[in-house]
DNA sequence: ACCTGAACACCGTTCAAGT
DNA sequence: ACCTGAACACCGTTCAAGT
């Protein structure tokens, strides 16, 4: 499903609005070429507009990426509520954890931000990554109680997992988040609890 | 077994030879304390030197972390051969990584140096994140021949595993640095490949 | 109610001038 | 042979002054 540019929560004035979705569309822009660390003072450049009203608008760079994307995120989450039911549960944990760490992938050093936001109460992100946590408590807890995974495996464990295995690939010329996530998974496992 | 402080390759000034110690030893503090990302301006005024005189020693960052963690790293990759014959090819990988990860992680963002110079021959970090990788290379293709690993592991995938697992450990409040790296581990194993 | 742009306190890196 | 410190081109963030 396409999300499209979010909207502001309020009524604003034409010129503030008008400021706002310039910001959003060059901050979305220059993230996905160049990462979320990208200059926001740039961004402000980009967008013809004074770097007071850059701040004005989002206080903090967490501001920024809620506001490109939170729906997003909640929409992740919703995925992981929609594949609970999933025949097998490992399998539906498995196909989330992909589609999790996919989105991870969209801005190069999302995956910092997104560890750091879960547990930061203060950050923009904390809600809409709680909302993500509780996605994969959900099938985790499923995947659990089907004996499908390891009883210690925690939801943390997946949102870390998916996290730095989106910021090896990053790191790496070949495609090294997909085949960590593999063998992460993996040895989520039951069967990897059988030891020599 | 300690390392101690580096020295110089070469023959130095009396002053030189001070200033590049003064240099090395509050590097080695403030990247402990504050991590690799450290202010080179702030430590060659804690070194009470001029900034080009860092830079004149330590071209760059990876300059300065070479200096620091060459010998180190060399000390793990012998540790990697060391664990060659142990009697469980798996544990002596598995307990080679534990190392790794703890060398990783004595600078916080050292991970992610580490993963980029061990693809960037440009760096003054490769060639020892070279040694690091082929001591790997020989414990991944032992466990492999025992069948104690799957036969797709490869030591860029152990490589990339310990540092994601180090940088994991960095962003989160709980040890899940060790989590990750034991879930990864258990990935990689044989047993794990038996699907439903 | 919102925007502007200067101000402040930082960076990394280079390089002419010194000794 | 090495050191110095200014110079350059950047940052993020704040805030008085405008409209």
């Amino acid at each position: 499903m396409d999300i499209g540019t979010p909207a502001p929560r309020r009524r604003m004035r034409a010129d503030a609005r008008r400021n706002y979705e310039r910001l959003l569309a060059e901050a979305a822009a220059a993230f996905a070429e160049h990462g979320a660390d990208f200059s926001l003072e740039e961004i402000a450049r980009r967008a013809r507009v004074a770097n007071g009203t850059l701040y004005g608008h989002f206080p903090t760079r967490r501001a920024l990426l809620e506001a490109l994307l939170g729906d997003r995120m909640r929409a992740l989450a919703a995925t992981g509520e929609e594949l609970l039911p999933h025949p097998s549960p490992f399998d539906g944990l498995a196909a989330w954890a992909r589609a999790a760490m996919a989105h991870t992938t969209i801005y190069r050093g999302l995956g910092a931000a997104l560890m750091q936001a879960v547990e930061d109460e203060t950050s923009e992100l904390h809600t809409a990554c709680k909302a993500v946590l509780a996605a994969g408590e959900g099938l985790v807890a499923r995947a659990r109680a089907a004996g499908e995974v390891r009883p210690d495996v925690t939801a943390p464990d997946l949102y870390a997992l998916v996290n730095a295995a989106a910021w090896a690939g990053e790191q790496s010329s070949i495609p090294q988040g997909e085949r960590l996530l593999t063998f992460g998974l993996d040895g989520f496992r039951t069967s990897a609890t059988t030891r020599g």
